[in-house]
DNA sequence: GTGTTAATTTCGGCT
DNA sequence: AGCCGAAGTTAACAC
């Protein structure tokens, strides 16, 4: 990784065309000849880059560049489009390498793909008699988070969501719509079952008929584990 | 800005909790408190990060810490919520702080609004007989792109999207059914013009009754050209 | 401030 | 490789 503090201006020519007026900036280049171009503050988002794959040529500026003071040229041109990233360097104020090696990468916990899971193997949390039907059941417009049965043994689907908001329980008004078209499985009712949802997505989803279900993930895994510890 | 190349282990704990083993990476500290934590690889975005406003406090580690290699401890706390990073330092590599100043920040050029104002000129590309009533035409709950009518002179509210997705034609909906009720303007029907639409999207759309087009942003710009030619 | 929508989104999973 | 949906999404803009 090549790490340069330089003043300098950027202009990206590709999806879109942006440019960046002179200032001083941090010009990281990383071991796959990725760029990316950081001011001192905003957030983790560069103010322009280039992803791999990608080449960086150092150029010799033009004359009119030469008059206007740039002294460096950086062109780095994406592998596969005609996306292009020009660095107009003015002045260096420090440039240094560093091998860094290949990282081992990141490990998460706590994804809605944990709350799905943890709720299947729990699924009687919504409910006396509920039964697990299957998870990621697919529809024609795309998978169902969970279906189960309510202790009538009716169809319920249940929408998995972190933060409960209005997009999510359009998207389980889709599925029980199309769901209900389906003499075998209807009537469908719903379950929006998120670690918190917001107070317009609750009216929405009570409005259509949808319980709505908050999820405790530590509760969740508690269960879980109070539940191994009985074998 | 403070750079630091270190061997590291990083934890996060927060929205979900993260874990990042021991290896070398960039570690990056703006000047408004914010860290970000970068390989030599991926893309823009850090491996984990912590947004401003936060605080970041040098510690000596614990006595296990300092058996297992660590020399210095970086503990970052958000400042509004109980987001926490922690980075474990076992060595530095290279430490060096730099006054980058503020930042003008980047003009952009040739997103979304471009696309709705090619269409708009050039809104015969949608069929025959069709003339613009007005862009950005305001309803209630938000602006429909495009408004217009077609041959017939019925009413036609356009949907712009670069990409088409699902939320688009959800978005298209709710106008829809909200103009319909508008004596003066129903029958309204729809349109959902995209540089690209999934499946899905175009399937949801399909079974509502609303018409896709595909746009292309060279030839709206290329017949821009060709009319400008004739003049 | 809250809410909505776009993004050079990136990222992971699955077909 | 393409498609789809989530993300510690982030960021810009309207109200």
């Amino acid at each position: 990784m090549r790490l340069v503090i330089a003043r300098c201006s950027v202009d990206y020519d590709g999806r879109l065309s942006a440019h960046l007026p002179l200032a001083t900036r941090l010009l990281m280049v990383k071991a796959d000849g990725s760029v990316l171009v950081h001011s001192d503050g905003g957030s983790y988002k560069p103010l322009n880059w280039m992803t791999p794959p990608c080449a960086m040529a150092e150029l010799a500026p033009e004359a009119d560049e030469l008059a206007d003071g740039v002294r460096i040229v950086w062109n780095v041109q994406h592998a596969k489009s005609e996306d292009r990233l020009r660095v107009r360097i003015h002045e260096i104020l420090h440039d240094s390498s560093h091998d860094l090696g290949v990282d081992p990468g990141l490990v998460k916990d706590g994804v809605e793909a944990h709350l799905q899971k943890l709720l299947a193997e729990h699924i009687h949390t919504l409910g006396e008699g509920y039964a697990l039907v299957r998870r990621e059941y697919m529809t024609p417009i795309g998978p169902v988070d969970i279906l189960a049965r309510d202790g009538a043994g009716l169809t319920v689907a249940v929408e998995i969501k972190r933060r409960g908001e209005i997009d999510g329980v359009e998207q389980l008004s889709r599925y029980l719509e199309l769901m209900n078209r389906d003499p075998h499985l209807a009537p469908v009712s719903g379950i929006f079952a998120a670690q918190q949802i917001k107070p317009q997505a609750r009216t929405l989803a009570e409005d259509r008929g949808i319980r709505c279900v908050i999820l405790d993930y530590d509760e969740l895994r508690g269960i879980d584990n109070s539940e191994h510890r009985l074998f």
